[in-house]
DNA sequence: TTGAAAGCGCTAACAT
DNA sequence: ATGTTAGCGCTTTCAA
């Protein structure tokens, strides 16, 4: 079997307790013994087995992030940062993907409990009644990402993704554009894509305008995303020619319907105005630059993780709610 | 306190080990007994303590991967797939980002082993010499990936880098090009990138080509990504006009190069000749299509996790360096 | 500053 | 088919 602390112990000639206390960087160990024991941890490539220390202490170290997915960089940056803050403070990050299945992340809370957290952190607010007794139960912090959940389970971190989506629609309205379409691709089961329906169609009913809202047919894949994008924008325009503005659900589904506006010679954004949300490297990246959102998609998670660390650490966090807020990022296509 | 095996045992009136049969599926627990304790587990949201099953059993049921990054969707559909092939073998997935940092590299191994994993999955072969000493006092399945290890840890599952390379730049000669630079950027501590350029020269050489690679200036982050692309690009073409290809190590790159040269009017492929590497989504998506190495990174992560599995379970594979293969994909920008 | 010993919550071997 | 019990490798009192 492998090395155990009782192997250290001997090989140095002091009990465990003392090894326990050199591995936890525990004052209380002259420095003779100290610098015995950690020859010995090297001599003998002791790792020691935190899962009998996490028995033992009721500490775990781990804290789990679960996000719908980490194919695109979207939440990839999010795990990114959660992952910075945690392990800054020796804490493991146990990273789940739902795919987009709120049953597959019921799934995941369970797996991730039986590791005994320290805390969780979600992504947004819509769970299965059994993840909210799940959590009840097990009596940790969490933290709910990327919306503003009105009465979270522990806090939520994120940002209103209905003003954000009012005011680049309201953006797109101020430069002259009357008849908006959104494209949408359905992967939330969360709200909010709801959500930035609700602000799409907040900025159209202020000023009257006709709202037009179109999902995609399917579920997007990764693979098929920006033609099936192209899709949808295709049948937008096929309904609705005059249609000179596409507000879309994210800078994916922008890309997509920009690549389909090259490749049909629809001139962007004279003829047709684009919008994305989110505001990946690709926005940027692209010729015409992508007019869109820039949600703070790293902060998210680095702020959750510092306060599950904060709130894993017995404080108490002042607010409950923390709006990281977003920004209008205007750029070629608008 | 969390309730516990015991509060389950209590509560339906039978021992421990019941329970803990119930809860392994154990067939001798009679109908009626494993009702009765499962109703109490429903009953009081029972979570069952892994890290004290793992500790007896000797078990985690963890299985590690330590990715460059995730930021892409190049290495996170590794990790989809050893997830999907773990997953229904009731293992749990720890992943690690190494940041393209060796030395964090061993770090993650350290902190993972910690955890008693069941098996490791690592990208590449380039290891600290710590992690060796680790890995062979941890005595665990290890396998390498997205290379084609010599000699490997444990096993190696991947595909061969430089025959890849040979081959997509024999594709543009074949195309009649000769004047075919190469655009990196310098990201891997691990030698796949060198791989790369060495079949890049093989190719070049066997042609009598003058060889001509180019690094990006700074280490390319993912936000800069396309930009910095563009700017080699620039510098590649002020050196010598009369390029007529480029090879690019990645997709990444090759988008990046394929926008740069939609900014400045430069024709492709007529004028200019791009191919990439790794076939992503973007590389189908944008037109004009980019002509890339389709590389197998979601089968690598299967791969390695259906192996690692079977060595966890005392089986033998049969192949240690497991060859997954590529596929040159011809598009329209060659 | 140190050693000894009692758990942590589970699994698995041994009884019955 | 089921109960009992001895560990698994740590941490953390409690003494010394």
């Amino acid at each position: 079997m492998s090395i155990t602390i009782k192997d250290v112990a001997a090989g140095a000639g002091v009990g465990v307790g003392t090894v326990s206390r050199v591995l936890s960087g525990s004052t209380s160990v002259s420095k003779q013994t100290r610098q015995r024991v950690e020859e010995e941890i090297q001599r003998l490539h002791y790792v020691p087995n935190s899962l009998a220390g996490a028995l033992s202490s009721r500490r775990s170290g781990i804290v789990g992030i679960i996000v719908p997915t980490l194919e695109q960089s979207i939440f990839a940056d999010t795990v990114d940062g959660a992952e910075s803050e945690l392990n800054v403070r020796n804490l493991q990050v146990m990273v789940g993907q739902t795919k987009y299945d709120i049953g597959r992340e019921a799934e995941l809370v369970k797996a991730f409990l039986k590791l005994r957290p320290e805390g969780l952190i979600l992504t947004g607010s819509n769970h299965l009644p059994i993840v909210h007794d799940l959590l009840n139960a097990a009596d940790i912090p969490v933290a709910e990402c990327w919306g503003r959940a009105e009465t979270p389970i522990g806090i939520s971190v994120g940002f209103d993704n209905q003003a954000a989506a009012r005011d680049i629609v309201t953006h797109m309205i101020d430069r002259g554009r009357r008849r908006i379409a959104m494209l949408c691709t359905p992967r939330y089961f969360d709200n909010r894509l709801q959500q930035r329906i609700d602000g799409y169609e907040e900025a159209m009913n202020l000023h009257g305008l006709e709202i037009d809202v179109h999902d995609s047919i399917e579920g997007a894949s990764t693979y098929s995303g920006f033609h099936q994008s192209g899709k949808v924008l295709d049948h937008i325009l096929q309904q609705r020619p005059d249609t000179d503005a596409i507000f879309c659900s994210d800078d994916f589904n922008a890309v997509g319907a920009l690549f389909r506006c090259q490749q049909r010679g629809i001139w962007v954004p004279n003829q047709l105005s684009i919008a994305g949300f989110v505001d990946l490297p690709i926005a940027s990246g692209i010729t015409p630059a992508v007019t869109t959102v820039r949600v703070p998609r790293w902060e998210i998670g680095a702020t959750a993780a510092r306060n599950l660390a904060a709130m894993a650490n017995g404080e108490t966090i002042p607010e409950r709610i923390i709006d990281l807020g977003y920004e209008i990022i205007v750029r070629e296509t608008t």
